[in-house]
Formats: C-alpha cells, structure tokens, sequence
DNA sequence: GCAGTAAGTTAGGACGGCCTAAAATCAAAT
DNA sequence: ATTTGATTTTAGGCCGTCCTAACTTACTGC
C-alpha cells in the first residue's frame, strides 16, 4: 500500500491547530535529533508509553501533514514546520514551568506535570504574557533553555557531571525536569542550577562520585550524576 | 447524623478524570437547570453548537457514567455528581477568569475564550493557588459568582435591568461574559459590576432604555439590558 | 550467505466524539 | 382522533488515537 498524500501541492498557509498529542509526538522526536540521530519508532513509543504499532500510524500522519520526514524503517526527522511546532510547544512548556515557581509558588518538582498539560491549551497570547509577568526568563526552573517567541533556542550542550574531571569546579546549569522523586533529591543536596560543585572523587567501574557543594561533602550515584549538565564554573 | 464512608453499595465511586467535551456538556446543562428546567436536547446542541444527534449520544455516555438522569424524549437533569463535576469546571473557569484579569492584565473581553480551553486542563492545585494569589475572589471579572473548593455557589437571583422599575437605582451586579464585542460596548458604557445605575425611562415595545451612569445619560436596547443583572442600590 | 533476533509495519479492532439522513415520538390544533 | 410540525432518537459513517496479533524488514554474527 502506497502512503499517499492528498493536496500534495499546497503550500500550507494556514497552520492549522495541531492535537495535543501530535504535540507530544513532535516534542519527543526534538528531544531525541537534539541528541545527535533520527527518532526511532522504539524510542518514541517508549518516550510515550504507547505501542510502538501505534507510533506507526502516527507516524505516517505527521508525515502527511508535513511535519516530519519519513522513510519506512527509517526513522523520523522533523520538517522546518515539525521543528517550529516543537519548539513552540517546548516554549509553552517552560514558561508555564518558569511561572508556576516564580509566580505561584510552586516547587519544582511538580511544574513538569502541570505543564506537560497546560502547554496544549494556553494561546500564545498567556504565555508571552506569563513570560513577560516574570521578566522574560531564559531557563526554566530546571535550567533548560526557554525558545523565544521567534522559535530559536540556544541548544549549547553541556557536560553531564558523570563526565567531569576530578578535581575540577563546575556550575550547574540545568537537571532532568521529569521525575519528581529526583527532582526533591537533588534539592536536598544542593544540586540546583547556578550552583557550584567540585568534583572531588569517583570511584570506578561507574560508581558513585564525591562532591562537594558549598562546605557541605556528598556522594552522588553515577546515574543521578549523569543527568546533571554542568560547565566550568568561569563563565 | 454521622456521616459514614459509604462502603455498603459500591467499592469505590473513583472520579475518573473526565475529558472536556464531557465537562462542557455538564457546564452547558448546569446552566439550563439553574434557570429552572431540566436542558433540553435541542438546548444544548445549540449551546454547545453541535448537532441535536449528538447530543442524543452523549447524553446517554453520561448518563451510563451516572453524571445525568435521562428520559428518553424528557431532557436530562444532573445528578448530585453531575451538578458537582459541572460545579467544579464552573470554578475553575471563573478563577481562571478572575486570575487572568486581576494577575496578568487581560481585558474582561478576552478571558472567556482563554479560560474555555484552560478549565480543562488545570489542576485543582492551580486553582486554588490562583484563587488565593488574588485574595480569593467571590466573582469572576463579569460578576459571576465563583463556586467555593466544597462546591457550594451562591445562586441569589437578580433582575435584569431590562425589567427594572423606571425612576430606581439599581448597582450592577453581573453582566453577560460571553461575547467580546458586547463587554467592550459595555465597558465604554460605564456598565461594569460595582457601578452605579439609575434607570430613567424605558420605550414602549421593548424600545429603548434611558440610563444615567455616573454623570452621563445614555440610550441602550432592550436586548443588551437583558444582559446586565442588577441589585437594588442600597445593599 | 544465511539464520536468528530486534525493530518496525500492517491488519483489524475499540472507543470517544462528532456528522447526516431517516425514523420515531410528542404536543398541539383541528 | 387524527394530522401536522417540532423535537428527539436511531442508523450508519468518519476521524483521531490508541490497542494486540501477526507479519516483514533490517541487522548481526557466524
């Protein structure tokens, strides 16, 4: 059966609203091109916690409206359209996360669920605003680059903290944003973006690293550790 | 009488999520039923614009979900879940309202549409912080009453102006919120709730009303009085 | 070069929410 | 009591999003 698209020829003037969970699908495929290679079905399903068959389907629809590119077994990438959706949603995102904490108290480990919500149904009118009402932040409460209005992003990757050098000084600037049991975690210790750390030990074969934040000494799991992005402490 | 956990009957009456075309019917019946009758099928197709058929369906899905009691050919009525599911939405539109006017600078004109999309997908959490962030609110931005977090509401009647006395002083106490176009007329009226009002003279036929508000004198039709509930000045 | 496995796709089905067209019911007037 | 007109319901579809089961393709190691 040929996958065929109908109105091929259009030139796509009106962006028509997308579903919430085409939303979801788009946001997902950005997160895994960002890390370096084409989303795979697999990945996506998982990311989604839906049958990889249905990610198939989906697939073909996204491509049909012409926000990604697909070849059979292949892969997804996002289209210019696929990447400015993402990106806008991505945008309403950490903004609604940015506002919960600063605006209305909330901590930050429970915006991520609200926002993963809220994002599909907010205009685009209450999210410049919301973003305006906290003074235009860049990051959100995770330390994850905000987009501009514009659709660009400063995507300068970091270094995890499993990666750093003994011995060396780091800041944090950004921590996974999903899990909130990690999230309270990494408060307890001090890990919070703009902090800074020292890395003073890590034991082999992956093990846990010792750090040192303000006078205080910790040992961190290299998994815990690995989703922490840090740069040199100068900048 | 001791309020006892209700184990006999059933389980466990869990209050799954409901999704939003379901929450807007509930809306849309509420409505009906506070201005005495039950809704009826045609009633809320309109409402909701959508066609009778449809509602034909739905109704039965909510009524199978114990949200309705329905008769065939006799309309719907909701019952205690319903009315507190419809109650719950109601609250969350009007804090929402309410948030966006007082918190973030909207007009009265534009938060209806915003909030219609939102009611769905806030969290109780999120309405309640926005609740108190603006010092918890007795009415949204157009005067209508805000439903309490127990799911009580205050439902006094009022008298529209239309049907005011000639030579009263009346206060404004609510006023339609649904159309933009009306609430900016409104506005450049004077007529917000709070404001004071003094009906002078009325047409015959359902012509024209004669009001003073503040210190200027002015003409409206008897369609957009009907729209502007009223209270008698001295409360 | 080929078999075994992992990854991906198709087939077929379900459900919610909408539609139109046709049939059924009710209410009111003759 | 019957007819008529308005209201409502049923019948039959469509679309989007998901599912499971079965099949196909790609990859990897021999």
């Amino acid at each position: 059966m040929t996958v065929r698209k109908k109105k091929a020829t259009r030139p796509a003037p009106r962006p028509e609203p997308l579903t919430a969970p085409v939303e979801d699908y788009l946001k997902a495929i950005y997160a895994f091109e960002r890390d370096g290679h084409a989303a795979a079905t697999n990945d996506i399903a998982q990311r989604l916690s839906i049958a990889p068959a249905s990610v198939s389907g989906m697939v073909q629809r996204l491509a049909d409206q012409g926000l990604v590119a697909y070849e059979r077994y292949r892969g997804v990438r996002l289209t210019a359209a696929g990447r400015r959706a993402a990106l806008r949603t991505l945008r309403r995102h950490r903004v609604i996360e940015a506002y919960l904490v600063q605006a209305l108290g909330y901590g930050w480990d429970s915006v991520h669920e609200e926002a993963e919500r809220l994002e599909h149904s907010a205009s685009d009118t209450l999210i410049d605003r919301m973003a305006s009402a906290i003074g235009e932040p860049l990051t959100d409460p995770h330390g994850a680059p905000i987009p501009t209005r514009e659709g660009t992003i400063d995507e300068t990757p970091h270094e995890s903290l499993a990666d750093a050098e003994v011995g060396s000084r780091k800041r944090v600037v950004r921590v996974g944003d999903e899990d909130p049991g990690m999230l309270r975690y990494l408060d307890s210790l001090g890990l919070r973006p703009g902090v800074e750390v020292r890395l003073t030990d890590r034991a082999p074969f992956d093990g846990p690293l010792t750090i040192q934040v303000g006078s205080t000494t910790q040992q961190v799991g290299a998994a815990l550790a690995s989703r922490v992005l840090v740069a040199s402490s100068a900048e």
